[in-house]
DNA sequence: CTCGGACTTTGGTCATACCAAATTGATAAA
DNA sequence: TTTATCAATTTGGTATGACCAAAGTCCGAG
């Protein structure tokens, strides 16, 4: 049980939000793990009291809190503590960028930078790759294969696939970026027309991918991963990748 | 002028927020350009009778928005609209990013990051600089070197050079993220020793890289990238670098 | 036309109230 | 004892209304 204490009252300063200071508090609370992964925060009643403010200030600082990623908070329901990682920085990101998604080449400067950092990766995998690394690529790889002729699940196996080249590199900023593309541009190939010729086409590009990884080529490899992205883009309907 | 008329009063979701319709309002009337970039919302008294909700509810309004990067509020002061741009959003991580980094290895994670990026940066400049992005690479250059001896200076000149790795790409998003790079990561350096000498040891270090990409090779490049990073991460005192 | 200063508007905060959903606790059924 | 059930209580979402201090407006003196 948490010592229920007031908070001495900070100085009042005219420049600042009242929520700041009760942000920062509980900011403290969660980084000194007062208040650990998983808890819920107390009442808003309770903290009124406790930092000797209104509700509507507790509202506010919760909701500051929220945007942060420091609580989750789904409405009528109390807001739960939870320590923050790369994950749900990048869905801090969530509102902004389907808005700059929505701008003109918003989609193709995000896609870009996808095959930017994904050349990278599969460069860097290329030199430094552990036998178990290849192993598990190579396991995607089937996996991939065996779900040529199952449209829906095909997909799942191509992000699969790729996702390897993230978790290589043992980065978790990587994996979390990861996650972000397949969310943010996931959604443009959802609608794009399958069929299991254009899956065994992917699939071949992903298998000259790591075969020249296997090869130890670099150069190969990049411009294997290349010409797939290529083609992935040519697969958006005009109308999508243009807006 | 905006035209003065009621909204159509949403039905009323029981799982919805209130806010969140007249965050959608809000939203439309941005991409609409409705409300214009740089233009102040209108007051909260006004819209809590457009939208036939408290003030409440749009105060909360305007705090999504603002958390969104869509909107710009400073206490005491008429939010004013704002079109949406990758360094906004950048500036909605800054929160989480900045907890994130107090985290064991976080800083580390970050800069590799950071390198991983930069390499792909300065291969692919390698490959693809025309005339006049050399020309900006060797004048970055040139004023690095005039800056050696302006301990103060010379870490602008500094992250210009690096910067210029980023403009050369044409991505927006590589530009926000650069910004977001120094942002997040210079503070650590800011507080390190500076000599003459160190700052002559780093513009060479910025010219064989310059020079790698004038011979388009693109491993030397990487190579010299590599080593100006590895030696600016030792830079770092310990007791920053490991927390 | 500029500079102050009085007046009005508006954002920040508080206090209070009501409702519906969530939580809790007691109770009945298995 | 365990579990299913339902009423009582707590709590989050929203609405009102009020007050203050800072920001914005407007007008008259110089």
């Amino acid at each position: 049980m948490i010592d229920e204490q007031k908070e001495p009252k900070p100085e009042s300063n005219p420049s600042e939000r009242a929520a700041s200071s009760v942000v920062r508090a509980i900011e403290k609370d969660i980084q000194l793990d007062v208040l650990h992964d998983g808890e819920m925060l107390p009442s808003e009643r309770d903290m009124m009291e406790r930092f000797s403010v209104s509700r509507t200030v507790i509202r506010e600082a919760t909701h500051i809190l929220s945007s942060r990623g420091l609580v989750e908070s789904r409405p009528r329901f109390r807001p739960t503590v939870k320590k923050p990682n790369f994950d749900t920085a990048m869905g801090a990101l969530e509102g902004i960028v389907h808005h700059l998604l929505n701008e003109a080449g918003g989609v193709k400067n995000l896609f870009d930078t996808r095959i930017f950092m994904e050349v990278g990766l599969v460069r860097s995998a290329t030199e430094n790759a552990t036998k178990d690394d290849l192993q598990a690529l190579k396991a995607a790889l089937d996996v991939n294969e065996a779900a040529i002729f199952e449209i829906d699940k095909f997909y799942e196996t191509d992000m699969a696939f790729h996702r390897v080249f993230y978790t290589i590199s043992k980065n978790p900023i990587a994996e979390a970026i990861h996650k972000a593309y397949m969310t943010w541009l996931g959604p443009r190939w959802k609608m794009m027309p399958r069929s299991a010729d254009r899956n065994q086409f992917n699939f071949e590009s992903h298998k000259a991918i790591f075969q020249a990884i296997l090869m130890r080529d670099p150069d190969l490899a990049e411009a294997a991963l290349r010409f797939h992205m290529k083609d992935a883009w040519a697969q958006i309907p005009k109308s999508i990748s243009e807006n």
